[in-house]
DNA sequence: CACGTTCCGATGCGCTCGCATCGGAACTGT
DNA sequence: ACAGTTCCGATGCGAGCGCATCGGAACGTG
């Protein structure tokens, strides 16, 4: 068994140097001599870690869509014992990206966003993704709306499931908005806040 | 004056091509030679109507915009009697992008709009497009907002600008999560009933 | 220490891209 | 009719792409 390489690693290396590109240039800007480049490896080498192009940006979406998830996750860890309101707020601002050393990652999301709706197999990757968060996002929620009750009509049936929908797109859409200059990083942290502001108003009670 | 042609329906025409490739296969699949294909003109012709490529995606962009922005608007025109409410839902599920035939549009914006992320002329062309929509909603809330003032405590100090950017970036958040199919139509359109009957409660007052 | 296996850097191939070029068709004004 | 102008289809070019190939370097094993 001779020289021997970790190969995870190096694919994860390739998958920061495609993100990088993705980012300056976009994903059409991504090309195999460039990942190599930037990851200070051969062509010779991704081509080994990768069959093909599209296995490549295959493993790269995954990659940032579990690093991205992996930070919300932290964050929520990181302080439990916080409100579940406290919480969402924080767990929603680091999904929209907002912060500007994350605004790497939310254009090279996007433009994974944008290539899977015209390719199967980088949309169930994302699907994953999305999935997990919402999850996140859901259970959050119900969380947060049986600790704390509706004070007494118990009228509104909050569903955790519509709520982080809603909450989750509402991420993506600000965090868009945002990269395109539509809007300022405070207009969406405003947008953002007055929601989840809303959302746990509704969740404990209809009344003030 | 020789020959003439028509030239500014002639750009349309390759503008509809455009969008038809970019549904098809994604921007980068966007091509000269395919584009002057599928309108059925030369490549000739489509370098004579647009000096670059750039310059044609750019119309290309506008056009589609254009044409999103004043459905929109015919919308509301066309049914003034109602309530704000009601052509606010109107609008937001028109701006959402969710039928079925409207699909193809929705791929076309995406993909401008990740590729807009690294491109500051397309992102230019896009703001446009988004200022005059958000402009439109917030119109339509601060009308709905006095034509059915607050019932008695007053106490909502309803941003209609701050609103409609809310209402603007859920509904993009929604389309693109449909068309990676993390969410159905359906589902879509749920969360956003949800989230303009909510603004609707707010605007008329914080009584049940 | 040689052998066998694994790895990879360099190179080449076929292809497609955007764009430039140009000769002739199409058409109008005289 | 004919000259002048506008238009465009065909073709060529250089660049860049993804991928295949292969000879030799690197290294565990007998």
């Amino acid at each position: 068994m001779p020289r021997q390489v970790d190969h995870e690693s190096r694919r994860r290396r390739i998958a920061e140097a495609v993100c990088g590109l993705a980012d300056e240039r976009g994903l059409e800007g991504v090309t195999l001599r460039d990942v190599a480049d930037r990851a200070q490896v051969s062509m010779g080498a991704v081509q080994r870690c990768f069959g093909s192009k599209e296995e490549m940006l295959l493993f790269a979406v995954g990659h940032i869509g579990e690093r991205i998830t992996e930070r919300v996750r932290t964050r929520l860890k990181g302080s439990p014992s916080q409100s579940a309101a406290t919480a969402l707020g924080y767990a929603a601002t680091e999904i929209a990206l907002l912060r500007r050393d994350h605004r790497a990652e939310a254009r090279v999301w996007l433009a994974f966003v944008a290539q899977a709706a015209v390719s199967a197999p980088l949309a169930t990757t994302l699907r994953i993704s999305y999935a997990a968060l919402q999850d996140l996002f859901a259970h959050l929620i119900a969380e947060a709306a049986e600790s704390d009750p509706p004070g007494d009509g118990g009228s509104a049936p909050v569903d955790p499931q519509q709520e982080a929908r809603a909450l989750l797109a509402l991420a993506d859409g600000l965090t868009t908005h945002v990269l395109i200059g539509h809007l300022t990083a405070e207009n969406a942290a405003d947008v953002l806040d007055a929601h989840v502001a809303g959302l746990w108003k509704r969740l404990s009670g209809t009344a003030t």
